[in-house]
DNA sequence: ATAATAAATATTTTCTTGATTCTTCATTAA
DNA sequence: TTAATGAAGAATCAAGAAAATATTTATTAT
């Protein structure tokens, strides 16, 4: 009799109850919500939502990493697309930066629940960034691929691109500059990171247009 | 009648009353010592210390300010070393790193009391956040000016270089990883920012030893 | 068995109140 | 006038009680 295998179990009850959770969290935030109230909500008691789920904090947590799988998405898609891997890489960037600062400035309950359950549950946050990771690793190893990137170890230059953008990826730095003032800072980054800072041999600077 | 210049009022009563607080801060925490408490150290009344601060912030912000200045005369040091910028670049980023993991884990009270500072003097991070970047700014042209550098504005690159190695410079960061996780991934870092993912045309890979 | 619940218990949050601490001000001393 | 203070007022903090909420358990229904 397996309890809720985490998240596989996309059993039609777990879905009901996801889907009450996640309005009354986004209207209230994820602290004002009580479990009778979810429960209410799917016409159940609160004692059966835990034959579903092992908390509250597991259906936040459940909630946050669809919330993280849909930010990946989109980085994933910005990886697909039919361009040079330099401009991939700077999508990225930017891509990552919009989606941090929309949801700070347009869903903070939504940041509320991923940070409350980032407090407790680091391995939520810690395996939205290995994929991310892994994401990174697949440009840079197309771009190598393509002749446009020379790297050694995609993984570990993927490591070290992520912790380069940091400051684009967390939502309590987004209060620090306008919106306008990050996009031409994550810009200046990407393009630290693609041209770096090394004067080259042969003078070719290849730097795009600004 | 000027009430105390910030920062220059070096008075003799105004560094009594710094070194008495600075004590106090670090054996016992920002929060849990009292005004009388620093007043008493310098046998005087709570009341007197009003006329050389303006409150309790003021003289934490004085002595956050001077532990930034440390900070930054450390990394001033760096950069004033006789080698290649690339290496004092390096040497930039991880000495940013020791220091902001040797404040997190061996001064927590002196951290505390930059992070209370910083929550409601903003200006005093930012100050220290501009003195760093001119620093940096100064290396770029430095690299420049002896041929080691290609960079067009060394003032975006110095903010774009300083916007990358943010995990380094947060002490909040630092529970994340051991020190020696850091330590590789500033390395990474600091080779992606110098060399960067670019393949060159004449594939002079000038990397350094790892 | 499985699904669900009400009631019991444990935990967390909220509220209240008293005490502490910060800050200002009127006054005194040099 | 400058330096300093004690006392008053304002703001914050801390402890404990009360209430709300999360979670478990024993029980019922299907």
């Amino acid at each position: 009799m397996a309890l809720n295998e985490p998240s596989i179990s996309s059993d039609s009850v777990t879905e009901e109850i996801l889907k009450a959770a996640l309005q009354r969290f986004e209207q209230y935030g994820y602290s004002k919500t009580t479990m009778s109230e979810i429960a209410g909500d799917c016409a159940m008691s609160a004692a059966n939502i835990y034959r579903y789920f092992e908390n509250k904090l597991a259906i936040g947590a459940q909630l946050s990493m669809r919330c993280l799988a849909e930010e990946r998405a989109a980085l994933s898609s910005v990886i697909a697309e039919d361009v040079p891997a330099a401009i991939r890489m700077e999508r990225f960037v930017l891509a990552s930066l919009e989606h941090t600062f929309l949801r700070w400035s347009q869903k903070p309950r939504i940041n509320e629940l991923v940070e409350a359950v980032a407090r407790e549950r680091i391995d939520v946050v810690n395996s939205h960034v290995e994929a991310k990771q892994t994401l990174l690793a697949q440009l840079i190893e197309d771009g190598i691929r393509r002749n446009e990137f020379a790297a050694s170890d995609p993984a570990i230059t993927a490591h070290a691109v992520l912790a380069a953008i940091t400051l684009f990826g967390v939502p309590l730095f987004m209060q620090l500059k306008p919106y306008e003032e990050f996009q031409a800072l994550a810009k200046s980054v990407a393009e630290l990171m693609l041209g770096g800072l090394l004067a080259r041999s042969t003078n070719n600077n290849c730097r795009r247009d600004r």
